[in-house]
Parts: C-alpha cells; structure tokens; sequence
RNA sequence: UGCCCGGUGGUGUAAUGGUAACACACCAGGUUUUGGUCCUGGCGUUCCAGGUUCGAGUCCUGGCCGGGUAACCA
C-alpha cells in the first residue's frame, strides 16, 4: 500500500503549515500559542484550541507556547490563572519553561509604541470615548478624522510619557494609530493603541496606568516570542489587517494569523460570560459543576484528558461556525472509559430480594470480572448471601413483550452468582413492591446451568449485609434546547435552563469493593453507566458518585418505541 | 446599509478538475454471563442559476442563505 493512501488528510491549517515548510518559510520552524486571557475558566471550546496549537507544535517538532493575554486588569485575576493552568497540565499538554506573560512585554511595548509616534503612524487623542465612536462613523458612514490627528511628532511624544507617567486621569487620552478614518475596515479607522487606566495589575502591581489594546498588543506579543503561526478564531478575521499593519510599520518579526471556528456544543453554552453568570446566580454550583462544559466541571463529571482530546481531533478544524452534537463526546468518553474502567456493581433504586432456600448463615466469596476489555485488570471477589438487593426496575410484575428481566415464574441469572426464580411479591399496603421472594438453582454457581439451559436476562445485585451506602448524582443536559443563546423569539438563554439537570440518589447500594474508594476513581456500575468519585463532596464512609455517561440502552429505545 | 468570511447526508469532516467518502447519530441483524463492548448490513449529501471544460463539490459570474463586524473588551 502505498504511502499517499494511508496518510490522512490535512485540515486547512496543516495545509499551510506545510506549504510554508516547503518553501522554507521560518527555515520549516512550527511555533504555536494559546493566548488565554485570565478572566474566566477554560471550556470545551477552549479545549479545541489548545490540541490545535498544542498538537500543530508535537505534529511539526515545533514548540506551542501558554501565554497570558493580561492586558486588561480590571477584568483579570490570579484565580484564572492558576485554574487555567491547573486545566491544561491537566489535559495533557506541556509548555516546558515557556509560561509567559504579556505583561511581561509592557516595556518593549511602550517602546515601540514611542516607535510608531517617532515615525508619525501614531498620535495622542484627546477625544472621549463616546466623542471617538461618534467621529469614527457607521458602517455605512465613513468616520472623520481626530482633530487631534495632526498633532506635532514632538508634542505626541510628551503627551504620550506623561500619560504614562500619570499625569492625566482614565479616559482623558489615549493613543492611536494614524491609518485610515474612511477605511471600510471598521478596524483600521484610527484604533485605539493605549488607554489611561488607574488601575492595579494582578502581576505588575502599579507600575502602569496606561495599558495596551488587543489589536496592538497581541501582534506583539507573537512576534516577540518568534510565533510563526498565530491561531485565533473567526471574528478576528477582520482584524488581520491590522494585526499585518502594526508588524509591518515596526518592521519586525511578522507571524501570520490564521482564524479558525470556534466550537459550539448543543445544549450548551460556551461562553465565558454567560457560564460566569450561571455560577454568580447560582444556577450551578460553581464553575467546576459537573454540568458546566467546563475543564474542571468535566474533570468532576468523570471526563478523562484523553476523551477530551479524542473528541478535539475528530470535530476537525474548519473556517464556518458548527454545532457538534453532545452524541459525539459522549461517544468518545465511553469508548475510553470502556477500555479502561473497572466494572463494579452497584444497585441505584434498591429492592429486596430474599432467596429462600439460601441458607440463613450462608455467605460466598465469587469470583467476578474487573473489565473485560483488559484480561490484565484480573478478577476480584464479591460477597455472596441469601438477602440482596436488585435494582427496582429489574422486576416488572406484569412486562411487557422482549422485558428479559425478573418477572413472577421467571428464571434469571444474578451476574456471576446463580439462576434464581422469582416465586412471590410482597407489597405494602399502597400495593408498591418492596420485597421479592426467590428460589436458586445451586448448581448454577457462577452463572452456569451445567444441563446447558439458557436464561435471557441477566440482572445485576449488591449483598445487603454487606452493601456500601452511597450517593448517586445523575446528570442531564444543562439546557432543553440546543442553542440556547440563539432562539427565534429572543428569549433569554436562561428559560431553557434544564429543570431535570440533576438528580440526586440518596439510598444508593454499591458493593464493598468500592468502600475506600479515592476521590476521582473512575468505575463502570454495569448495566448504568461510568461514575466517578466526586472530588469535592465524597468522603470515606460517605460516597459520592458522579454519572460520567450512561451506557448505551437498547432496552430503553425498545421501550420508548413501544410507549409512542 | 458598507466591508470581510463561509455554504457537502440529521451532525461533524474528507475528496486539492477525474467513481462524492469517513466518523457520530439513526435503522436492521449476529455474538454476548453488562439490553455494554464487538461484528455485519442499511439509510442518507454537493444552496440556486448560468458559464469554462471531454469532465465541476472543486474554477468563473450572478443570485440566495448563514456568520462576523460600528468597547478606551479580548
């Protein structure tokens, strides 16, 4: 087979790296960055852009860069930046000992921002802001230009040093760059490089009072630090000529920036906005919730860094705006987990069940299967008794057609223990189930009937002398609708806040097994679905567990195909 | 309303002028001590109209539709 058939194909951003590589360009050198801006926690989407930059930079045996896009301090706090971190180390990736700072570029900044006055490309302004939008005209009006655009390359230069020295108050002045008032690039219509602003900085304290815009500092930023390919998303196409502008007016190195479509997910939101405003209103429980689409939140929730990056890998990279459908990363989480979790059981809505010809003082060691995806996992031991507990939904009294499960009269296998047959139901006065009387076949230890007699179902148990009390969380999309932030009639995005997202389990029974089990510890409960020890709120003796995603459920489609 | 970008199954992507393909989802069947996994099969796609070409999803023109864009935010 040749070489060309198994190689797969490129994403448009792959294409241009590896044109640029053919021709030489940055001598075939790869150097990436994500550019992070400290005011909020990193989500799903955010996910997408790190495995791009991170994985472009593994894939050439180049270098990807965390950088810090710090310029506002008003917006931005220490807590982001170490959660953010926390995140990505977390997910896989590493920036060596290139954990840097655009604050740390301020100086050189203001340097060259001298620079550009020096060369009569910019100039100190001292229209308000509201004065700077009104002569920046409309979309359709072309914007005039600042009477103060011809000031005098001296006078910009003393204006310029006592803005930083402090002499004028925020929003007196700002400085900005001399290019095009009519351009039909909004962008390009004399932008604001500088703005005066008392304001402390998280990692420079008080050293600045007038910080760098966007549009002039990120160009920067890249360039400083020699990125030759700078990923950003779509609404910033507009802005590359700006981004192109600056570089070449400074004459240095000079990055290309490439946009990318950001990733939305349905029945979500990703926007660091509106999750910061479901965390301040209390409709989670924090940013590290296991409904949010954040890092954290799908860490608690059970996510595994490898899922997270499987999933980045087969949206692709594209330049229109998509929605993947949730289906997708729950394919990709279960087909790790599948792979790697052990199997454990565990009964979620309890019922008794006693067999009746199981000796009183009886008690059995079985043996049961870790994972059978990985003989390596081995086997463990699972206590064995006359009173158990089954889930109450594995027992119908009067099932319907293709129901497998326990019925009156009906043999079924308990999973690596024996046939047993339901012979009586005890009800309470109410007429609700709550115990079932059963016989065994004592030669069916293990699960097989030595005479070869098949049974259809098999139901899983937990031992009720030697059950664990745990609590169950099940989880469910956050929002009813799949694009919550674009509905027909404006609605706000929180009316289709799901209702149902959580379900909380409070009489949950788990074999003993799990009794000691570590905060994170990822687990199947077969026939449920992937849990995960909560890593806030479990506690020895006190158990919590998180549903991850539930198991793909054949009977449940039957069923729901059956009540249409 | 100006400017910029983009339209391929239900969803996400591939095909780089030469048989429209892959994954998810969905449907049907097989295996099974998890109604899981796994295996087999099926369903279904180039926004529209012209043009160039032996040949167009791909190139050109026009239209339609969608997204972005008027912070001293990033």
């Amino acid at each position: 087979m040749s070489e060309n058939r198994n190689k797969k194909s490129l994403n448009f951003i792959e294409e241009i790296i590896e044109t640029d590589r053919a021709a030489g360009k940055h001598h075939g050198r790869v150097h990436t960055r994500f550019p992070p801006e400290p005011n909020g926690y990193l989500h799903v989407g955010h996910a997408k852009s790190i495995c791009l930059n991170f994985g472009l930079a593994q894939k050439y045996g180049g270098k990807c860069n965390l950088r810090f896009d710090d310029t506002n301090p008003v917006k931005e706090e220490q807590e982001y930046v170490d959660s953010i971190i926390e995140d990505i180390k977390w997910l896989g990736w590493d920036w060596e000992d290139r954990l840097l700072f655009a604050s740390d570029y301020f100086e050189r900044m203001y340097e060259l921002g001298v620079q550009l006055v020096r060369a009569g490309k910019a100039y100190v302004c001292d229209l308000s802001a509201e004065e700077t939008g009104l002569y920046r005209g409309t979309l359709t009006k072309p914007g005039e230009g600042s009477p103060f655009r011809s000031r005098s390359v001296d006078e910009n230069l003393d204006l310029f040093e006592r803005m930083r020295k402090g002499e004028f108050p925020d929003g007196s002045r700002t400085l900005r760059a001399k290019i095009d008032v009519a351009s039909p690039n909004m962008n390009l219509r004399d932008p604001v490089m500088y703005r005066i602003l008392h304001a402390p900085h998280h990692r420079t304290g008080d050293t600045w009072c007038i910080y760098p815009m966007y549009d002039w500092a990120h160009g920067l930023e890249d360039s400083i630090e020699g990125i030759t390919h700078s990923i950003c998303t779509l609404e910033f196409e507009d802005h590359r000529p700006l981004y192109d502008w600056f570089l070449d007016a400074l004459d240095v190195f000079h990055p290309q920036q490439i946009e990318f479509a950001r990733l939305e997910l349905a029945y979500v939101v990703l926007s660091k906005r509106r999750l910061l405003e479901l965390v301040e209103e209390k409709h989670v429980s924090g940013w590290d919730d296991p409904r949010m689409p954040t890092i954290s939140g799908m860490r608690r929730r059970g996510y595994t860094p490898e899922s997270i990056r499987d999933f980045c890998e087969r949206i692709g990279v594209a330049k229109f705006n998509t929605r993947v459908d949730m289906a997708l990363l729950e394919f990709c989480v279960r087909a790790h987990l599948n792979k790697t979790s052990p199997r454990v059981m565990g009964v979620l809505d309890p019922l008794r069940l006693v067999i009746d010809n199981y000796p009183e003082e009886k008690e059995e060691q079985l043996d049961a299967v870790n994972n059978p995806e990985d003989e390596s996992a081995g086997t463990r031991k699972v206590p064995f008794s006359r009173v158990l507990y089954i889930e109450k939904n594995d027992f119908l009294e009067d099932p319907p057609r293709k129901f497998h499960r326990l019925t009156t009269g009906r043999e079924v296998r308990l999973r690596y223990a024996y046939f047993i047959t339901c012979t009586k139901v005890i009800k309470d006065e109410n007429g609700n189930v709550v115990e079932l009387r059963c016989t065994y076949d004592p030669n069916t230890r293990g699960g097989d009937a030595p005479d070869g007699r098949k049974v259809k179902g098999t139901i899983h148990w937990v031992s009720a002398a030697h059950a664990v009390d745990a609590e169950v969380r099940l989880y469910d999309r956050l929002f009813t609708i799949e694009n919550p932030l674009g509905d027909k009639d404006g609605a706000d995005y929180r009316t289709f806040l799901n209702p149902n997202s959580l379900e909380v389990l409070r009489s949950c029974k788990v074999e003993p097994s799990l009794t000691g089990a570590e905060p994170g510890t990822r687990v199947q409960f077969e026939r449920h679905g992937y849990f995960c020890v909560d890593i806030n709120d479990s506690a020895p003796g006190a158990l919590v567990f998180n549903r991850t995603v539930a198991l793909r459920d054949s009977w449940a489609k039957i069923e729901k195909k059956r009540k249409r």
